[in-house]
This record gives structure tokens, sequence and C-alpha cells, in this order.
DNA sequence: CTTCTTATGTTAACGCTGTCAACACTGTCA
DNA sequence: TGACAGTGTTGACAGCGTTAACATAAGAAG
């Protein structure tokens, strides 16, 4: 175990403080959001003094963001996944199948982790650059990547027109998005897991409705 | 101006001191969201001691939550007077403007007054319960309540197979509020304002397709 | 008109946070 | 061996939310 060497280290020199403080950091905002990313308690955690954090990040801005790039990472891994076990088909099947695959991980990873994934997007900057390579699946494709690959086999294969392909990734991210918080911190935070699993597919169902509709 | 006595003011009570840090928290929303409302630099700007505070609310989350009250009765005033303005005309065409309206003011909201629009919404406890009296326009009807008058319109109206009632208000919410912060916040971020409303109408359009599709 | 009570505002203090400055230890390269 | 750069520590400061005790004003009761 090289995460949290709580009693006391042997050496006056961690050795590993940076990726210990991330991890510190990733607990914190698993339960907790990104308010709970406290430099003070992360440093607590790894049993070092508050100042050390200083020497590998700048400022608990810093550290925030790291803990937020690795938190959209583990949302793109999620993705990433069902992403790669879609069977093959016809090129229609698929496009929509993989729609329908970011989505789904997508709400999943959110009702799962909501700590995390308050933390991957609650920090302004992130939902600005969220395809940079820190923040991508093991795939190394973000998210937002997927899901153009998706939309583009939408058009190529010829259920959406093309004159609605600009921007199409954002009215999907949209819908999605703003359904996992509503899950997750709005009114359907009582929803029940299964049914919560099945309005997910009704987002989907109308975004693509609206995508390939007539 | 009852609001802002910054000088010094007259008498040992204030007067309106609940009144004035409601204001004041108003301001620091506006510019710098949920986390620039700050207890202490409420009572600074009214003039006041930090604790006199604590006689009118139980502590700093009580405050927020009022701002957070207030800019979300902003919101409903800013959807209402859109709401309002629909021309009469064929049940069909009035549901779609309705629905049209709130998306529309939604977002101009958000992007007219993003500091307010996270205050309003980034607070847990707001998403949760946004249809009180306290959360409501001028018309005393909350944006989910104008929301809803719209869809049954749309069910009345024919447009929209009833089976696809249920929980549409959700979907529709999640689309617009999801495309709300990407573009306050996220990737969006940078687009102009005509271009920002143009792609906004196409949110809506996608909306509408999901609902009233085959 | 005085007195008691209640509402409201103030002062003092605590622990918590992020952060700067100065100091201490340690492994590396000359 | 010794300089040096990298890393961790101690001490201190301002700002925050919050509690407890005190001060002032306004209104009700006598």
């Amino acid at each position: 175990m090289t995460t949290a060497d709580s009693p006391a280290r042997a050496s006056y020199h961690h050795g590993d403080l940076r990726h210990a403080l991330l991890a510190a950091g990733m607990e914190l905002a698993r339960d907790g959001g990104p308010d709970a990313v406290v430099l003070r308690e992360a440093t607590r955690r790894v049993g070092v003094s508050p100042n050390a954090a200083y020497r590998h990040f700048a400022d608990r801005d810093a550290l925030l963001s790291a803990v937020s790039d690795a938190a959209l990472a583990m949302l793109a891994g999620r993705i990433d996944a069902l992403f790669d076990a879609i069977p093959s088909g016809s090129p229609e099947a698929v496009a929509r199948a993989q729609l329908r695959a970011v989505g789904t991980g997508y709400v999943a990873f959110a009702l799962d982790e909501p700590g995390l994934f308050r933390t991957a997007f609650f920090v302004p900057t992130n939902l600005e650059t969220s395809s940079a390579a820190s923040k991508s699946g093991p795939s190394g494709r973000s998210p937002l990547e997927l899901l153009t690959v998706a939309l583009d086999e939408f058009v190529a294969s010829g259920i959406m027109p093309a004159a609605r392909r600009p921007q199409a990734e954002f009215l999907a991210w949209s819908s999605v998005h703003g359904f996992a918080l509503l899950l997750i911190d709005g009114p359907l935070r009582a929803l029940p897991r299964a049914q919560a699993d099945a309005v997910t597919q009704r987002v989907i169902d109308m975004v693509e409705a609206g995508f390939t509709a007539p």
C-alpha cells in the first residue's frame, strides 16, 4: 500500500508526495465534492506538514484541478468501457449504441460517484478543456471525442442530416449533463436507481429523436 | 436609496438589516457566484458588525439560501415576462411558444446574470424545491409550474403522446439547464451572444422534436 | 413617567483555512 | 569532501464562520 502511510513514515522525504496528495484529494472529493478538497486535510491524511503541499502544487486550486482532472479521467474510463463493449452491427445501429453508451456511462458515473462527478465539472476551467490528455480514459479518447465519433457516424450512416451536425455534441452533452445534475443534486435526487436508469434512456431517446427526426 | 447606507447609520438599530444583508448578498453573488457570498463581507458593506447577521440568519448557509431564493425568483420573473407575451393562437402554437419561452428565458438569464444563475442552482437544496412561493416570479408561478403548463398543453393539443408525458418536465429541464452551464462555465463560454441564442433555439428544437416525434 | 422585557447590534475570542518566509534535512554531482 | 538543489518543517499572518457575553434601543406594563 503506497497510499496513506498514516503512522509515520521512515524517511524525512516522502518519496511520492504528489501522488499521495492527489489520492487523498480524491478521497476527500469522493465524499464531499470540490469544497471538501481541503489542502490542510489532505496533508494531514498523508502525514505531512501543510506547507509540504506547496512543493508539488502551486496552491489549493492547483491541487483541486489535479483532482478534477483525475475524476474526469475516471469518467472517461467508465464511458470507454461501455463504448468498447458495443457489438458490431449496421453502421446506424453502432452509431446509436455509441451515443447511448456515452450518455449511459456519463449518468452512471454521476450516480455512482456524485462527489467526484461534481469535482470533475464544478471546477469552471474543466468543462472548458475537457479533451486534454490528462483527462482521457485508458484509450486516450476523452468523452467529448467519443461523442464526436458517434455523431460523425450518425451523419455518415445517413440517419442525421448533415445540416444538423454542427455543434450537435453540445446539444447531446447539455441534456445528459443537466440530467445528471438533476439526479444527484436536484428534484430527482430521491429517484430509485432503477427508475433513474430508465429515465436516462428516455433522455437519450429524446436526444436521438432530435437528431434523427424528419 | 434604502439599500447600502455606507457612511454610517444614524441610529444604533439599522432598521431593515435583513433586507440590506440580502441585497448585499445579491451583489456579491452577482459578480462571484455562491462562493463570493461571504457573511463578513456582506455585513461590512452594510456597515454593521459581522455578528449582527446572526440576528437575521441562522448561519452563512441561511443567508446564501435566501440569496439563492431571490436569484431564483428573478429567473422566474424573466421567464414569466416571456410567457405572458405570447400572442394567442392555436393550442399547438401556444404550447410550442410556451415551451420556447421557458427555455429561452432560462438561458437568457444564465447569460445575463451568470453569478446569480450559479447561485440559484449550485446550492443543492434549491434545485430540490424549486417551486416554493419565495422562489416564484411576480405571477406566483415557478418556472417548473410554467413548464408543466406548457407540457400539459402539448398533450391536450394532441402533438405529444400521453405516454410520453410523465416526467417530461425533467427531460426539458435537463437539456436547457445543462446547456446553460455549458454556455457560462463550459466549452461554449466564448460563443458570441447571437450565436448562443441561436444554438439555444436548436436545443429547444431538439427537445420539442423528442416530445412530438412519431 | 418609570421599569421590565425583548429585539437588535457590538466586542472578544476560538479554531479553521490558505499562504508567505525562513529554516532543516537529504540525496546528488563536482 | 563540499556545494547545491530538492523536499519537508516551523512559525506566523490575515480572513473566514461561529460562539458567548455584553450594550443599546424600542416598546409594553405598571
